[in-house]
DNA sequence: AGCACGCCGACT
DNA sequence: GTCGGCGTGCTC
């Protein structure tokens, strides 16, 4: 029994983008209970019950107002008040409220908020006589529908019936009550056992059984699993048994099995594989980063693709299990989903726990709370970047894998950050060591890196003395000119494929766009079809036979003649996975092609039955956006194709040419990773952009001074710091009113350059208009200042009348 | 962000 | 008069 807390008042953080955390009244009985940490019940605004976390106890009375009382103590979610701190801090430097970021940061089962039930006078004696039609038609709803809600009421009789449902209440003639739902969030799991007085030999017990084979291939399995785990759970037998449910449960009738249920946290942890041997060169790089750990400094790993960094982090997550304590390995939101898993989970068995967006809010609780206990489950987390807002209470290690990749990046809603850049920090707050992993490291990791910032540590030897890939690039002018192009292929990438294909290797062909085609043109007047809603050219599916808008989702008819001039001459412009996936077809009419991108790739299952058939050779040739360059490890890869590579080099954006850079060496990484050097071709009309000969020398470096030239020249990051500020309405001159004006004010901040507005590639999404900002600061100067400055300019001035509908927002970092 | 409150124009 | 639309400001 824990003692009751001498203070009297909570600061409560509600999951509402409100500047700070509200002071409630902690009542006497709640005294020895409610601590930093709590999940509490409390009363907002007129009478809404929300959950919010306590994050500060004191005795100092609010000045203005009476508090409110904590309504009700749900217990602890946060146990170490650094979690809290990390939000804070994140609020700050990303530029949102402390509500914002705790809202992402709980799974949703956490975050309570009341529902408004209401109950009409049972008797309609008592009802009065002088009420409206509207007014008799919703006591009638409410009493043949009691706890009913106002959204039910509404959708019955229209939204007019909001007003006289309040005018109902206030007589009081209908009866409001709050309510909110509790879950239970312990995990219970279903267990075998053997019935404790049948101990007797096997062979006695498949005498039991002798009629039913899968009864016996049960207790088979239960004997083979229990020689080498603690426990065997009912998903666990069944699965190993190739069995059904109602053979386990004539067993259990039987008495030979016992079912019963235990809390997950109660259950050891399962045994993974022993250890295997690093490299010479792996053993290398190990030993750098062990010393580099020992002064505390970052290390950032340089490996090549191939070259067993995954192999590394195995082991220095093995090493930190061993110490005690938690470590968490980041992975771009994608990989997780893939060989990834299987491997870590080859030598962590059930120790290591996922958590990433896809999983149901249960699997996610579950794992908050192990790692909140530090229970066997919750000490190795691997996950997207939400995993880092899980509550550890003892980090000790960080790996961030593919550091360079631009899913780290939330870009919406708020809080938007650079998981890489918030791991960093949330590793100072528990002064847990850091591990950045790329084969492609992002310009301002190198940057860190080769300033001394970070221990850089290289791995230049693919896995098994394997050559990094040969790439040719394929100039398709000359290819045009004598004639050796056939749709969007050239002949030289195609026999490439064709070879591959005779010897029963695979090819992997890497084109930057989904859908057909991302343009129709009436040929007759010029018109192309755009998006109603935003300034983009539609893209044709034929897949669904819709165009579709790839900025809003919102999809289109395929028109059979122009909506301007009528004429039937519609032209398909540009080419998408789905017309390579065609063209292939027609090519190599006996291939087993697969197809990557997001269409694809949106159900779980077809996914991986994808990556299945990639695997075990089931597919010669995959088509597929940025998808195909993500993790992905198939041994049989020879040939990969790049068909249009200007299309990733000419964006008006400062990191394009990085992400080019990334992409095309990532993806030219998929090939030859098994025997044979694989093979790369890149296709493009500009073949002389100095990407493309780093590319083809696999010279990061040379890449990387190139770029820092550049930027250090054009005064990008890292040599500045930059924020974006957008703007946006739905009406074109008020955004670009707004935009003027707010560039005045913007004028007067000091130690600042502010670039714009301008309008962003696409000005107009989702008919919102968009004008934005960049805001360079130099390194020297204090981001914090200059952050506080810009947010309260904006506040100031977006609260004057004529702009108050303008919606804002920062990107840091940008 | 919700959500109530209050002001104003349209219509029985 | 009453209904519904919309702009404004507060929430411990």
């Amino acid at each position: 029994m824990e003692l009751p807390t001498p203070y009297r008042y909570a600061e409560v953080l509600l999951p509402r983008p409100l500047a700070y955390g509200f002071t409630y009244e902690i009542p006497e009985e709640l005294r020895h209970s409610v601590r930093p940490g709590s999940r509490v019940v409390v009363s907002f605004g007129k009478r809404k019950l929300y959950s919010g976390i306590v994050v500060k106890l004191h005795n100092t009375a609010p000045e203005n107002h009476l508090p409110k009382p904590i309504v009700e103590d749900l217990g602890p979610v946060v146990d170490d008040m650094r979690v809290i701190r990390f939000w804070e801090w994140m609020a700050r430097y990303y530029m949102c409220t402390p509500g914002e970021v705790m809202n992402v940061a709980l799974p949703s089962r956490f975050k309570l908020e009341s529902e408004t039930r209401l109950n009409c006078l049972p008797d309609p004696d008592h009802w009065p006589d002088n009420l409206s039609e509207q007014e008799t038609e919703i006591l009638l709803y409410t009493r043949s529908n009691p706890d009913c809600t106002i959204q039910d009421v509404v959708k019955h009789i229209g939204t007019s019936a909001v007003r006289a449902v309040r005018r109902l209440v206030d007589s009081g003639h209908l009866i409001i009550k709050e309510k909110v739902r509790h879950q239970s969030l312990e995990k219970w799991i279903k267990v075998v056992h053997l019935q404790s007085d049948k101990e007797e030999e096997i062979t006695q017990i498949l005498n039991f059984t002798k009629k039913s084979p899968t009864q016996q291939n049960l207790i088979l399995a239960y004997y083979k699993l229990h020689s080498s785990t603690d426990y065997i759970t009912v998903e666990r037998l069944l699965h190993e048994a190739k069995a059904g449910v109602s053979s386990l449960e004539s067993l259990v009738r039987k008495g030979i099995f016992q079912i019963s249920e235990v809390k997950e946290s109660s259950l050891p942890g399962r045994a993974g594989k022993a250890g295997f041997d690093l490299t010479p060169a792996q053993k290398v790089a190990f030993d750098q980063i062990i010393s580099s750990f020992v002064t505390g400094k970052t290390v950032l790993l340089h490996g090549v693709t191939s070259s067993g960094k995954t192999e590394i982090y195995v082991h220095l997550l093995k090493e930190a299990e061993k110490a005690g304590g938690q470590c968490l390995m980041l992975v771009p939101e994608i990989a997780l989903t893939t060989q990834l898993i299987g491997r870590l989970r080859q030598f962590f068995g059930d120790r290591i726990s996922l958590y990433h967006s896809r999983m149901t809010d249960k699997e996610r609780s579950d794992v908050w709370e192990s790692v909140r206990k530090q229970e066997p489950g919750g000490r190795l987390i691997v996950g997207a970047r939400s995993a880092l807002f899980l509550p550890y209470c003892d980090l000790r290690l960080t790996i961030i894998d593919e550091e360079h990749d631009a899913s780290y990046r939330q870009d919406a809603p708020n809080p938007r950050y650079q998981g890489r850049d918030a791991a960093i920090y949330l590793a100072t707050l528990y002064n847990a060591r850091v591990l950045l992993g790329s084969a492609t490291p992002s310009v301002e990791s190198y940057f860190n890196a080769i300033s001394g910032k970070y221990t850089l540590v290289e791995l230049h030897e693919r896995y098994e003395g394997l050559s990094l890939p040969e790439v040719k690039l394929i100039n398709l002018i000359s290819e045009k000119k004598q004639n050796r192009l056939r749709g969007n292929f050239s002949q030289t990438m195609l026999d490439a494929m064709e070879s591959a294909l005779s010897r029963g290797k695979q090819s992997i062909v890497f084109i930057n766009r989904r859908g057909y085609s991302p343009r129709i043109v009436c040929q007759d007047c010029g018109y192309i079809y755009i998006c109603d809603h935003c300034d983009i050219a539609l893209t044709f599916h034929k897949a669904v036979h819709k165009l579709k808008c790839h900025y809003c989702g919102r999809e289109k008819p395929v028109p059979t003649a122009c909506m301007v001039c009528g004429s039937v001459h519609l032209e398909l412009l540009g080419a998408g996975t789905e017309q390579v996936e065609d063209e292939l077809y027609a090519y190599f009419p006996s291939a087993r092609i697969g197809r990557l991108d997001l269409d694809t790739a949106r159900s779980k299952k077809k996914y991986a039955q994808l990556l299945t058939d990639m695997e075990s050779g089931n597919v010669d040739i995959l088509v597929g956006t940025q998808m195909v360059t993500k993790g992905l490890n198939f041994s049989k890869v020879e040939v990969v194709g790049v068909v249009n590579a200007d299309a990733l080099l000419y964006f008006p954006e400062y990191r394009a040419h990085e992400r080019a850079y990334q992409i095309l060496e990532q993806v030219a990484g998929r090939s030859g990773r098994s025997g044979e050097q694989g093979k790369v071709y890149i296709q493009a009309y500009n073949i002389t952009h100095p990407i493309l000969s780093f590319v083809t020398a696999h010279d990061y470096k040379a890449f990387y001074s190139w770029q820092t030239e550049e930027r250090k020249q054009f005064l990008y990051p890292p040599f500045v710091k930059m924020i974006q500020l957008t703007l946006r309405h739905m009406d074109l001159k008020t955004v670009q009113l707004a935009a003027t004006h707010l560039a005045n004010k913007l004028k007067d901040i000091r130690d600042i350059a502010v670039i714009g507005p301008e309008f962003p590639p696409v000005a107009r999404v989702n008919s919102y208009y968009r004008m934005r900002f960049l805001i360079k600061i130099a390194r020297n100067q204090s981001y914090l200042k200059v952050k506080n400055h810009l947010w309260d300019t904006c506040l100031t001035f977006f609260s004057q009348a004529d702009y108050r509908k303008i919606r804002y927002q920062f990107e840091v970092d940008a």
